[in-house]
RNA sequence: GGCGACGUACCCAAGUGGCUAAGGGGACGCUCUGCAAAAGCGUUAUGCAUCGGUUCGAAUCCGAUCGUCGCCUCCA
């Protein structure tokens, strides 16, 4: 059973057949670095590393690219409202969003080129472009004439005339057609400019995903993603600068990530609904923030509140529980095979990237396991070890919603044999009924944060700090 | 105006033609326990917006209606 994805190109769901066998190349469109980025973006920037990380599960080696536009008209803006210049902004929020999405659990991406150093193949780009009669200047800028390429709209579903009838358009623009979009722009005095035979100026907001997807994908790769959003006009327009010149696919398989709202509706700075992933961060861990985000289909529109991070956070405390509690259970003699469930797994996630029936799965082989793990039978050292390392490749590994608490492997630490010794002292008080005695370590573990649980099999103890 | 998505229990959310409609949260009951915590078990949708149609059979396909939302303009 293959990997089957949502190609919004075709608008069907496709087996996923890389162009290299065992490889899988993959773009995703970064930020535009203007301010920290907010939980929608965080959203598909969670998506796309679940995608990457679930290609490698599957054994892919993937070649992971997500840009950084660090020139652009917002950035710009933001510099003035900020009295500093344009490339302080870039810098500034461009370690922003790095430091931001180690903080999510994101996997470094194999490239994070940015706009900027890449204006010399962005010029020549255009360049090549206004050559094949695929673009041309007005006045130091630069158009790409979309009535060159006739497959334009065959993304987003649009067709030339719609667009016309339905788009506001400036009445003299210099423009030859209303589709006609920006590749170079003049810039106007104190704004970041680069040379170009058209003059100083600046790229347009689409070309540079081009241009660095080309140069560290190649002409013709296997994924692009990105928020709903980009269909149109951004991945269109990638699509019309790219395949005018490559006249080869650009992507094979488009994904796009349904919107988060707020309150059923879109999150916006006017509305006063916006929230940065930083301060979600501050009050909930990344774990919880990406259970609550793979718990809806990637394509379906999520809404964003307390109460569902809240029922995320304890949700996934089920899962984190039995993850550590199978380090420091008692061997027991229970056989539990992991097989049937990672299948069953498998299939799930197999299913166009369906997250939530994937958890399905993972809840409900934790609560086979945790039945017989507290039962008088418990499990086997081998049978614990296995379950574990399931969980290991998919809940952290896939998913990363669980993380590795400094649970002190009981085996091999100072602190295990500590915790052996104050159970067994506890254990010893409890079989003399010194309940006093036996309350009063356990409540004092408690207030260091390690919580002792009785039960059939033994004592155990985790760290009670994880949420 | 053009294009598109969605409406499943108290909340969130899978399921897209055929076993008892996953899973998480919440609520209630129970088991275990010295107490607790954790965990497990049971109950919480004869019904999947409404009305028709196709079919041996539909939450799943088709049509209509109502409702919600997105894109067409910067936007993940």
């Amino acid at each position: 059973m293959p990997l089957v994805l949502y190609n919004t190109l075709t608008r069907k769901l496709e087996e996923f057949t890389p162009l290299v066998e065992g490889a899988a190349s993959m773009y995703t469109c970064g930020p535009t670095v203007y301010n920290f980025f907010h939980i929608g973006n965080a959203r598909s920037f969670v998506m796309s590393d679940v995608i990457r990380r679930y290609l490698e599960y599957r054994g892919y080696d993937v070649n992971f690219v997500m840009n950084i536009t660090d020139v652009d008209d917002r950035i710009i803006k933001q510099a003035i409202d900020e009295g500093i210049d344009a490339s302080a902004v870039a810098g500034k929020y461009t370690d922003a969003f790095l430091e931001d999405i180690a903080r999510l659990g994101i996997r470094p991406a194999t490239a994070n080129p940015r706009a900027t150093d890449n204006i010399e193949g962005i010029v020549s780009h255009i360049e090549r472009l206004i050559a094949a009669g695929a673009a041309y200047t007005v006045e130091g800028d630069v158009y790409f004439r979309v009535s060159a390429f006739p497959a334009y709209g065959k993304l987003s579903g649009k067709r030339l005339e719609d667009l016309q009838a339905g788009a506001r358009v400036d009445a003299d623009s210099r423009k030859e057609q209303p589709g006609d979009f920006a590749l170079w722009k003049t810039a106007k005095p104190g704004e970041p400019s680069w040379p170009s035979p058209w003059g100083a100026g600046r790229p347009g907001w689409h070309i540079e995903c081009s241009v660095m997807s080309q140069k560290y994908l190649g002409d013709s790769f296997d994924i692009h993603a990105g928020g709903n959003d980009l269909i149109f006009p951004h991945h269109e327009n990638e699509i019309a600068q790219s395949e005018a010149l490559t006249h080869t696919p650009l992507a094979r398989t488009w994904l796009h990530f349904g919107f988060l709202n707020i309150d059923n509706e879109k999150m916006s700075k006017s509305l006063g609904n916006f929230f940065t992933a930083r301060d979600i961060l501050s009050m909930y861990s990344a774990e919880t923030l990406r259970f609550f985000y793979l718990q809806t289909h990637y394509r379906s529109p999520l809404n964003f509140s307390d109460d569902g991070l809240d029922a995320a956070a304890k949700g996934l405390q089920k899962l984190q529980g039995l993850y550590d509690q199978l380090l420091t259970a008692p061997d027991g003699e229970g056989i539990f095979d992991v097989g049937p469930w990672e299948q069953r797994f498998i299939a799930a996630v197999d299913q166009d990237m369906n997250t939530p029936a994937g958890f399905g799965v993972l809840f409900e082989c934790a609560r086979d396991a945790n039945g017989l793990l507290r039962s008088d039978v418990g499990m086997t050292a081998n049978a614990k070890a296995a379950l574990r390392d399931f969980l290991r490749r998919s809940a952290l590994g896939v998913f990363g919603v669980l993380h590795e608490t400094e649970t002190a492997r009981a085996d091999s630490s100072q602190i295990g044999a500590l915790m052996d010794l104050l159970i067994a002292v506890r254990a010893k008080a409890r079989a003399d009924k010194q309940w006093g005695l036996s309350d009063f370590i356990r409540d004092g573990l408690k207030d260091i944060g390690l919580a002792l649980e009785d039960g059939k099999a033994g004592t155990t103890w985790k760290r009670a700090d994880n949420a």
